[in-house]
DNA sequence: GTGGTCTAGACCACT
DNA sequence: GTGGTCTAGACCACC
């Protein structure tokens, strides 16, 4: 799996990371089950620390989306992926809120709203499995 | 209008303050050509330094939502709101996609997932005009 | 408050920390509402590093004993304690059986463990609030 | 007896051992001078290394809970089970403490965590020892 | 001033 | 080899 990180963003790289790996997981490119690469090589492949991997690989650890296996290392949690949550339910829609707000006010109607989020489900689920 | 902070937030006090006053443009309860409070007014009532107050007014401004007169001081852009360019465009797909997929992730169904946004959008709208 | 750590301890310098902060707050020492110490501060005072203080803060948040006020610092959390969760009560009793069974094998009665367990409890609870 | 093993947990994988064959040993299924398996027959069987379960049987002979024969192999101690020595007693009240305030300041009364405390101990010694 | 992030390098426990 | 911890020093955003 490729990690692209932007690192002029505003957003932590560690918090891309974790990102682009939930995306994996959504897309099916990440199957449950499937190690991920060490703290150390994904380090050094992407050329980061190797702490700010560690940190993306506890948050999305604490978040349930992977285990830490001792000594075999990462892999996508195989046995189920974390619910939908009251928690996780609220930060969904307060994240969300912001964003259809600033897009009322720049004309966008609520059918071609929807249309967007609906591309963009489709491009993660139907993103070609086969390129990696 | 009621501005509601939390200091606990992850957010940077002055987004929120952003974030809330699209929000209101976007429900109706601010209108075009409408005046804001004066940064030293809004500071005070809601107990923040000036200097938040004027860095979300600045945003704000920049990104065509709100005009600053320096005798008039500062009203919601009478004329149009930003429209939907290609820069926010690609803001918002960036936005919206983590969420996307840590919703797939955590189960939710397309039409599950729409239906949250198309809730949302509708929560925003139909907000109660009459209710400051 | 006093803060004792055991550098030789096969625990964690941040575990250390997390638990006599808790063990302040059941107490009574520390009450909600109230302020710590900054991470910087903290850890020059104990001196170690600030990162450490900052780990065992970011756990107590993650818990929900302490807020982090953004540029406030840091506040014991001051509207509620976490509740006693179903995972957490997991976890108790998973640390408590081992203990528990190793008691046993050493010959404790259950009325033995159970006045050990009081003990502590009251040690904790009647600590002398006017000693810090 | 059956190993339950979980290797996604903290607790590195000898003190998991360490700690079911005491439970073991506390619920009445181990006995004095029963052998436990050699520590090639037992890795094997759990699918553990040699030296995880070396490691385990090491420290429960330093424990004095089991008695180590050059021929006769591993049993469980059959004179005596180690007594409640004063650094025991000391490991114990540390590793209780920080349980009990967490208790606490989650809201737990003190009836209430002795009854928890009551509940694992009949829990260990009644366990049905018919089951293996 | 505050906490948050990133880097770098070291040591340790576990398997 | 793995992840976990600790230290050190730097820069940044926020207020």
């Amino acid at each position: 799996m490729i990690i692209q990180l932007d690192m002029q963003s505003e957003l932590p790289i560690y918090t891309q990371l974790v990102n682009q790996i939930i995306e994996g997981i959504a897309s099916g490119r990440l199957k449950p089950g499937e190690p991920l690469p060490s703290v150390r090589s994904l380090a050094s492949d992407i050329g980061i620390n190797l702490h700010t991997v560690n940190k993306a690989y506890t948050q999305l650890k604490q978040d349930g989306f992977i285990h830490i296996h001792r000594q075999k290392g990462v892999v996508i949690n195989p046995d189920q992926m974390p619910g939908f949550t009251e928690p996780y339910k609220n930060k969904m829609r307060g994240e969300l809120k912001p964003i259809v707000a600033e897009a009322i006010c720049r004309g966008k109607s609520q059918e071609q709203l929807l249309q967007e989020v609906e591309q963009i489900y489709r491009e993660i689920v139907h993103t070609d499995k086969e390129i990696e």
